[in-house]
DNA sequence: GCATGATTGGAATGTCAATTCCAACTCGAC
DNA sequence: GTCGAGTTGGAATTGACATTCCAATCATGC
């Protein structure tokens, strides 16, 4: 069995201290870009105008569009989920999971509900027709899923969350409220329905707390 | 004040009774494949191809392409909404909500978790991008949030249901966890996401009941 | 300082999409 | 059956986009 052909891999090589910067400005350009208008409605001559670089430095660093792409679907999972440290290590208490979820919505607000999850948004215009970046943003969910259910984990572990409930279960309800609420909320020009969704979801672990 | 130039609006004109169907069998051809492959991923020749028909009656019938989305969007609609009644009007008790879901579930498992819901993924393409979509989409979403919140508030004036249960809001929150879960269940190619999802809402819906 | 590979510019290529145009055809009302 | 509106085919136009190429420049390890 001969290597399969793999797309957007330019050959692994060195990168001196201005071509890594180049990169970093290509993804970031490009990030922005896809999260406004998808990965499909952003072209190269966009990405080429707006990080100010050539043709062939987009083409030199990532081998074709699909292969930025998926480097931006990295960096979006990076910098979402650093952005979201140290609350994300900590959502151990309802008050955490609370703050955590409200900073996300006056973001929503801050930019006027225009976008909706910087990951979701990418994972549904390429989790059907792109099988590498399905395999990316699975990753993308399970690095975000798991701090959530770590920290309910630990409060079923000090015996707070009844230990009928489903920690994993519960962190996916969780992701999964963030990101409908997000989607709701991007349409209706409104953080509501997020706020709404995920204060639904937080209600039902707070009534499985004991006592 | 000049009339707005309105795209994707055809004159209004008498549909001859071939002329029904023609529009009726592009409409379909569009859904099915920008279901798969996005809006924005669906060419033209590719509708032509799939409907069997000329480029001019695409736009005899509907102006322009984004005219073809807005009907697409009102397509999908109707026939989702269609599609889950008559047990949409009945949500008035837990197992209807939960046999509902359940239904949403199991249609996802047969096709494999491809494809995440048909007027979702439309809203997370469109919302930001297309002005007249995005009304169509809020529209969309009303009349889908509707029925379950109204199924809930019978509940509720039955004395089931908690007094202190904000109905709308958990119709919302039903609503964000039925999208997120379809999210997630199609990147990760299993219905568990949904199912757990929705039954985490549910549970919460459930521990309001009376008694 | 030099060799070698990294980096960059910019034009060229080929493909394909959206849309327009016009001529031909069909159907239904009178 | 005839006339006008509704319908259809198919070619032509225009523009954008992904990608390639080649030649030039730059950085760095030795």
């Amino acid at each position: 069995m001969s290597t399969p052909a793999k797309t957007g891999e330019p050959k692994r090589q060195r990168l001196t201290k201005g071509g890594r910067k180049t990169r970093e400005r290509i993804i970031e350009a490009a990030a922005e870009l896809m999260f406004h208008r998808g990965a499909g409605g952003t072209s190269i001559p966009d990405i080429q105008a707006a990080a100010g670089v050539s043709a062939s430095q987009i083409y030199h660093y990532f081998g074709d569009k699909q292969g930025l792409v998926l480097a931006v679907i990295d960096h979006q999972t990076d910098t979402q989920l650093a952005q979201q440290r140290p609350l994300l290590d900590n959502l151990d208490s309802i008050e955490a999971l609370r703050e955590w979820c409200d900073r996300a919505g006056n973001r929503q607000d801050a930019r006027g509900c225009e976008g909706g999850c910087e990951i979701g948004s990418l994972a549904s215009e390429l989790a059907d027709g792109d099988q590498s970046a399905r395999t990316r943003l699975v990753s993308a969910f399970d690095r975000w899923e798991g701090p959530i259910r770590s920290g309910l984990a630990r409060m079923q572990a000090r015996g707070e969350l009844s230990e009928r409930a489903d920690t994993a279960a519960l962190a996916t309800a969780l992701l999964a409220a963030i990101q409908g609420g997000m989607l709701l909320s991007q349409v209706r020009r409104s953080s509501t329905a997020y706020r709404q969704a995920v204060s639904a979801v937080i209600d039902h672990i707070e009534s499985l707390l004991v006592r």
